[in-house]
DNA sequence: AATTAAATTTAGACAAATCTAAAAATTTGT
DNA sequence: ACAAATTTTTAGATTTGTCTAAATTTAATT
């Protein structure tokens, strides 16, 4: 598979095509910014190698083989960046670009000594589940924390934001993953939340409490 | 810079380009297994980029900046090698061929923690020096094996074949680098060497003597 | 249901990197 | 030094992945 192939079938699976759903091309070079007719191109060629179900007009979806391949992708796009974070010092706003690289090496054994390495990690630094060699991967339970109710306490397990300026604003305000959070109050007026966390009181728009995750303490 | 012209400066390089010394089209192609006419195409490419200077039917040389690029690849590859085989425990037969990968990953960051992480390593596995950030390395005053007078003493120190047959054959024997190594005889007939090593005597042929290094103990 | 709007595909072009076959330059051998 | 052999370059074609602009299909609107 080239370079290009494989962040075709990323890009669908992201997009939601791991199960019979159509995704439309113009969806896939709008994420990926290029053009609807490159998209085309493409499709017909990964349909071609079976990776995934082409119907013109109506859209593509990845076969079992393309949902695979997708998860092997980002098995080693995950995988490299909790090495780029633990091992190399990196923050968690830096591992993304360098990630989309490394993501692309072939070697079975290079992956396979670095989950080793890295003492089989289940959760990325966004708190995004890592794939397992033989495909398989657990969504946590969590919510968002804008929308669990006053008065209970989570623990933050993940990023639905995952650009440099959101994570770089929550390194700036002490907010990581593994911290407890509990909802003191919300505002009506803006939805904006009053939280304690690490021992202090903080206010946090709605903006940025849609986008962290929280597991609810059981 | 493609990972393509990456691998012309590199080669370069290798065939000798770091001083005025023209490098011809032939000698390239067949180096990388590609046609002299697809060598003339990208000698062009380079010259006009400023990395090689290109004499129509004489040959090219490197640039300062060629030279530069070429090191800077080089520390990125013996680094990445390093770490195959001190982090994940790859031997030194298997490093090659996922170093070429490695190697092109655009990074400067990942590079030094890399260098970091391994504890700012001379030497890849193979013996061969690894550049510094600024391009300086230092050649190992090494002799090969063949070369060195009977009853001297020296440590293995490199090897010049690293295919890896060789490189196997050498696992097989025990022979590792930093291993003391003693000549006690040579025949005349084959020029093969009766060694000790490790407290154990060792006949090895010319062929296998002269793809190693030693250093000389002083 | 007809027309307009939007999405998708087709057709043709382009850049990068390569190849083959023919032409040109250089080197070699006598 | 001149012809033959070798090396190198040129010219034109190919593949991959992309693009633009036009044509076609699907969806939306009244």
């Amino acid at each position: 598979m080239t370079r290009s192939e494989e962040n075709y079938i990323k890009t669908i699976f992201h997009l939601g095509g791991n199960d019979t759903t159509l995704i439309s091309t113009n969806a896939i070079a709008e994420q990926m910014e290029t053009k609807p007719s490159s998209v085309t191109d493409m499709a017909r060629k990964l349909a071609k190698k079976g990776l995934l179900y082409y119907k013109k007009y109506q859209g593509v979806s990845l076969t079992d083989i393309g949902v695979k391949t997708a998860l092997s992708i980002i098995r080693k796009h995950r995988l490299w960046e909790v090495f780029l974070v633990k091992k190399l010092d990196f923050s968690w706003d830096e591992v993304h670009e360098v990630a989309e690289q490394l993501e692309h090496i072939k070697s079975e054994k290079l992956i396979d000594k670095l989950d080793e390495l890295l003492d089989f990690p289940k959760y990325d630094p966004h708190g995004d589940p890592i794939p397992s060699k033989d495909g398989k991967f657990m969504e946590r339970d969590k919510q968002l924390l804008s929308e669990i109710p006053i008065n209970t306490k989570g623990v933050c397990v993940g990023v639905k934001d995952t650009s440099s300026t959101f994570l770089k604003f929550l390194d700036k305000n002490n907010i990581a993953l593994g911290n407890t959070i509990e909802v003191l109050e919300k505002e009506e007026f803006d939805q904006s939340l009053h939280i304690q966390m690490s021992g202090k009181e903080l206010h946090i728009s709605h903006q940025i409490a849609s986008n962290l995750y929280v597991k609810l303490n059981d």
